[in-house]
RNA sequence: GGUCGGAUGGCCGAGAGGCGAGGCUCAGGACUGCAAAUCCUGCUACACGGGUUCAAAUCCCGUUCCGACCUCCA
């Protein structure tokens, strides 16, 4: 096992400031990360959530922790119902299309798959299991029309997260108090609806409520206490509450640290699903590549609003490129690949709360000395700068030699590379006559066919725009 | 009504008492046959009004505006 080498320190919602991780087991780290409801295609702001903890993931294991990682996904709740109607397919069919989508759009954006990916329905076991404990210790109650409900009332501990107070809040308008002890008494489990999907338990037929599964989940994968729970700010309230509720409920720790990243928004809003289509990850991905779509999404800090534009999409992968020109020139250069490593800086900024920004104002720095380096054929200096700003991008899950973002067309590139050889062979023949008129025009045509061409001492490179 | 967050230069985006993060754009320069790439220089900002302090973008009080959550949510 390799060694913990650094301090991490994490920003925890619970109370609201940055403190030291410590795990509660040496050299290791549960994470449960709430994942997608598969009912929708995933939009950017879905997956930034998987790219800022992805980082987490990264950076976690670059420091020496043994990560086990789970990220549920919801494949059962009322909008995949109703989607399954409308599209007249039956609800798994929907919830296996939108997860595929969500694995697409991860694969295409370089989110490692997680050590468990646990689906709701198949943890039914698990949920009734905890629910005969919650029962049978008076935290829950089955009132007879097939629902089961916690008992909020009865928790001291309840809503210390988002830190309201019960009376507080807006009572909901349908509050059916028929069979519910408190209106905020939540749903454990939904009684049957003629035509949906059911499972057989000691209280009727029915299906899981939202917040059952990832308690269950968490604590089949987990155990009764890990150390960080994440998911998006907007499910502190209700959902994280009442995993919290249901967990310590049933006399589990629970989670150490509960870790929310922000939206991206829109016009200053948050990513609303009415959106349409265009913001959709798939969709941004036929205007830039996937490696600069997680730059972007990434660059931002985790716990702040990232505002969405594509000028602002479209500036921030040409910063990308120059950083990734400058490791494409130093590979030449250096004759050998790149072996990353990482700068006291970039641990510096990423142990204070995952501090991305900051980090990328250090590889900023870095391009620039490896660039001078480069002009004053510092070999050693171009290949230490090189090294940690590699380092750098592969903690940020954009390294660019990573096999994930290669081109496909390996076998076209060699043939391209031979006519690209070619014409370059004839310009610099023609430079070398001084007739710049023919060399020029062979540099347009390359122009114009997204061919760009650069001067070196060591001769010409080509890039494809 | 309760709870939480935000407002920083042409744009994006950090920072959180004292040397103007970084990027993008733009302008000028070096290099180049000309370009491209690269490097250098410049563009001196923190919503408003008070206060604390030797010193405030940062802390305190107040104000305005924007956003989020309050049982669908990344």
């Amino acid at each position: 096992m390799s060694k913990i080498t650094s301090d991490l320190n994490l920003y925890n919602t619970a109370d609201r400031a940055v403190s030291k991780f410590i795990p509660l087991n040496p050299g290791k780290v549960g994470i449960y990360l709430c994942g997608a409801t598969v009912q929708a295609p995933p939009h950017i702001g879905h997956i930034r959530s998987g790219v800022n903890f992805d980082i987490l993931r990264r950076w976690l294991t670059a420091i020496g922790y043994d990560v086990t990682f789970v990220r549920n996904v919801t494949d059962i709740d009322d909008k995949i119902l109703h989607k399954a109607v409308h599209e007249e397919i039956p609800w798994w069919a929907v919830a296996m299309k939108y997860e595929r989508a969500f694995s697409d759009a991860y694969a295409a954006l370089n989110v490692a798959p997680p050590t468990y990916e646990p689906r709701a329905t198949g943890h039914i076991t698990q949920m009734i299991q905890l629910m005969e404990k919650l029962i049978a210790n008076g935290s829950a109650y089955a009132p007879g029309n097939g629902d089961v409900y916690l008992e909020v009332r009865k928790l001291k501990s309840y809503l210390t997260l988002s830190n309201q107070k019960l009376d507080d809040l807006l009572s909901a308008d349908d509050a059916d108090l028929t069979y519910k002890k408190d209106p905020r008494d939540f749903a454990l489990w939904k009684a049957a609806k003629p035509g949906d999907p059911s499972w057989p338990t000691p209280w009727g037929d029915g299906r899981p409520g939202w917040h059952l599964e990832c308690s269950a989940m968490a604590h089949a994968y987990l155990g009764e206490a890990f150390d960080i729970h994440g998911g998006g700010l907007d499910l502190i309230f209700p959902h994280h509450e009442n995993e919290i509720a249901q967990s310590e409920s049933a006399g589990w720790d629970f989670a150490k640290i509960w870790m929310h990243n922000a939206w991206v928004t829109t016009s200053g809003e948050k990513m609303s699903k009415s959106l349409g289509n265009s913001l959709q990850v798939m969709e941004i991905l036929k205007k830039v590549r996937g490696i600069e779509l997680r730059w972007y999404l990434g660059s931002a800090h985790y716990r702040s609003m990232l505002e969405f534009s594509f000028e602002a999409l479209e500036e921030s992968s040409v910063n990308f490129r120059r950083i990734e020109g400058f490791l494409q020139r130093a590979k030449g250069l250096l004759k050998s690949d790149i072996q990353p490593s990482i700068s006291a800086q970039f641990t510096a900024a990423m142990n204070n709360d995952l501090a991305v920004p900051q980090a990328l104002a250090d590889i900023s720095e870095l391009v620039r000395i490896g660039n001078t380096a480069i002009t004053d054929n510092d070999l050693t200096t171009l290949a230490k700068s090189a090294s940690e700003v590699r380092g750098a991008l592969e903690i940020l899950g954009c390294d660019p030699f990573d096999p994930i973002f290669a081109d496909s067309s390996n076998s076209k590139s060699e043939i391209l590379d031979g006519l690209i050889s070619l014409a370059l062979e004839q310009r610099s023949a023609a430079r070398e006559r001084k007739d710049f008129a023919a060399s020029d025009a062979i540099r347009d045509s390359l122009t114009a066919l997204g061919i760009t061409i650069e001067d070196t001492p060591t001769g010409s490179r080509w890039t494809v725009n």
